[in-house]
DNA sequence: CTAATCTTGACTATTTTAGTCAGGTATATA
DNA sequence: TATATACCTGACTAAAATAGTCAAGATTAG
């Protein structure tokens, strides 16, 4: 059970641009550079973040990315869900009362596994990119 | 964000078996066949909840395998840790107060995913395989 | 004009996952 | 004691997911 480096980079990098709190564009050239991240993979990250409408682009020298929103509204499942990350516990889908495994009855786990991803996603629905970044004032680069 | 097959499987089978509340052991066959798991893929899983000292087994005709202790004394989170399911959200190691991505300081969502990770630590740490068969009476096959 | 930047889609190496296969060993019971 | 039933083990593999790279553009500030 693990999370994917595009949901963590998506999250660093959206992190690192909120932690400016300006109206002015940052790269990805920066972002790679501060975060570590390689920037090909940071521009089709940023691909699926731009169609999420979580950030905008501005093209052309001294462009870069901006939020489209405050960092308080941006909920971390917000973030998850543009760069395609799942929150998947089940194979058997949640909707079909019954019938996991070829049988006519839920499987004997169905109903753990639904509460973990409700656990799970309650988590991330409550903290946004601000929470984030009160969290680390200390420590950030 | 997903959990892999063998930690389901490893729960579904421990539960199969808890549920029969007998010394008897329990023949993976009946398993594989009540719960629509490859046998062999069974036999794999079983050998790690063996060696984590989970199930015991007992060999040769009318053998199979037996529950080392009460279903309430079972957690969740000893049967993913023998079936090796690691309940990881970061590539950076916990310990490492600080030197992610090659960096002398933490990443900037370190503390997030090591909340989440308790969170979810947690939350398997309380369930038990008598949990489970509370909950699915109703439902079990 | 040109350098900086975003944009897009295809490609790829590596790792993980979800198993299978083949050949054992042990033991209850007929 | 023969045999069928079960556990046991290690190597193997196909398919999918992951974590990127590569190539070729399109925009725009200065």
């Amino acid at each position: 059970m693990k999370l994917n480096s595009r949901s963590r980079y998506a999250v660093m990098a959206l992190a690192d641009i909120a932690s400016f709190n300006s109206q002015n564009p940052v790269s990805l050239r920066d972002i790679s550079l501060r975060q570590n991240i390689s920037l090909v993979y940071l521009e089709q990250i940023f691909s699926k973040l731009k169609k999420n409408n979580i950030v905008k682009s501005i093209r052309g020298t001294n462009g870069g990315y901006v939020l489209t929103k405050d960092p308080e509204q941006i909920k971390l499942s917000n973030i998850f869900s543009a760069v395609d990350e799942k929150i998947k516990t089940l194979k058997c889908k949640r909707e079909s009362k019954k019938g996991c495994n070829g049988k006519l009855t839920k499987c004997i786990t169905h109903n753990l596994w639904d509460d973990l991803e409700i656990h799970i996603n309650d988590f991330f629905d409550k903290k946004n990119l601000r929470d984030l970044l009160k969290n680390n004032l200390e420590t950030r680069i």
